[in-house]
DNA sequence: GGTCGAAGTAACTATTTAGTTACCTTTCGA
DNA sequence: TCGAAAGGTAACTAAATAGTTACTTCGACC
């Protein structure tokens, strides 16, 4: 079969992403990473140079993912089990994709489809943790819920439940804005679209 | 030295906590417990049976704890990564603990210092969300922020934020309660104390 | 006070696993 | 076409590590 060096780092490094996501850095192992990517032990230290480098590739590759499939949230998790918040990986990517997300908080602030009190930055970041939560904690949920966190009955209460509550609500200090709740009512029953979410 | 076995084994179940928090299962190392607890590792076998029952005993003894500290945050994290959301250890009492938070919100609701309009076990399991994530992800934190999860910057902007959010605001669907802004306004003023949390 | 089971120790073993060595093969430019 | 560098393979090594074996010491109960 042809040699395709390209092709044999992508498959180690797609394998690695499961692997990894799966086990996280201590129970990945490269003899596994090696066979499902069809490719020989050797090539991963050929190609990576040994297991940190290709943890390190697999958390730059896919920490600036698009949206938050489990495999993301789970490689969230080891990053943080296992670096904690010093020396993060594809730091500025990551920034450019957060501000990218408060930038869309901010203009739902501005359009009425968000409360506009609070600081869009932590909007951001609160809406983040909603959305990560029952994917990360799924056992929390389910001792609160009688609910698997991935039943559809769970997912659809959880949306409506976080629909409701990012609607706007009234300024609550500084010099209130005269908005009545009618306002708020009558904008509420339009159903906001939010800004889609990506992750970083 | 005397011998004493409750004791050994709880130094035991002790060092493990520590190391099960910081390491995972995979990478928690049996000779360290050991040492860290004082004890010969030949004892962890003696009273616990294997690693994987030390692991259990760790679950089972931390999870119930009375406050969300960084190491049962931890330890919610492995038990997600390496169990799921089958098996949950001590899912009785972790229940009860969890029904004693969402009876605190349903008060909470009823004396108007939360959102009187979302199913309290809901609005208990975003509030553990909104807790927790900047404990579980201090890494994603920063990269929204330029400020540390745990530095006291974040902490205090943070709680000042969810303060805010928890306010109760007016009903946004359903037959509106005619409740004005000045009114909000008004609770605002007095900042709600907060139900103490408790973690599961 | 003796004896029996539980508590404890140290050294060992079998296995797993990251990383390497020695070798072969393909590709491609001169 | 020749040769060198990069891609690839299999078998090996050294270290780590969960679990065990064989043994000693303590203490509670009769």
């Amino acid at each position: 079969m042809a040699r395709d060096p390209d092709r044999t780092r992508a498959n180690v490094l797609a394998a690695a992403v499961t692997e990894f996501a799966a086990n996280g850095y201590a129970g990945a192992r490269i003899d596994r990473i090696a066979s499902r990517a069809g490719a020989n032990k050797r090539m991963i230290y050929h190609h990576f140079g040994g297991k940190q480098a290709v943890f390190e590739a697999v958390l730059a590759d896919q920490l600036t993912m698009a949206s938050a499939t489990e495999d993301l949230v789970r490689l969230w998790m080891h990053e943080a089990l296992e670096r904690g918040d010093g020396d993060i990986v594809s730091l500025a990517e990551r920034r450019r994709l957060a501000s990218d997300q408060v930038e869309a908080v901010r203009t739902a602030q501005d359009r009425g489809e968000l409360p506009a009190n609070p600081d869009p930055a932590l909007l951001a970041v609160a809406r983040l943790a909603l959305e990560v939560f029952p994917l990360a904690f799924p056992q929390l949920v389910r001792v609160f819920m009688d609910e698997r966190a991935t039943s559809n009955e769970f997912r659809e209460a959880w949306t409506g439940f976080l629909e409701d509550w990012y609607r706007p609500r009234t300024r609550a200090r500084g010099k209130p804005r005269l908005r009545l709740d009618r306002d708020g009512v009558a904008r509420a029953a339009t159903h906001p679209r939010q800004p889609t979410r990506s992750a970083l």
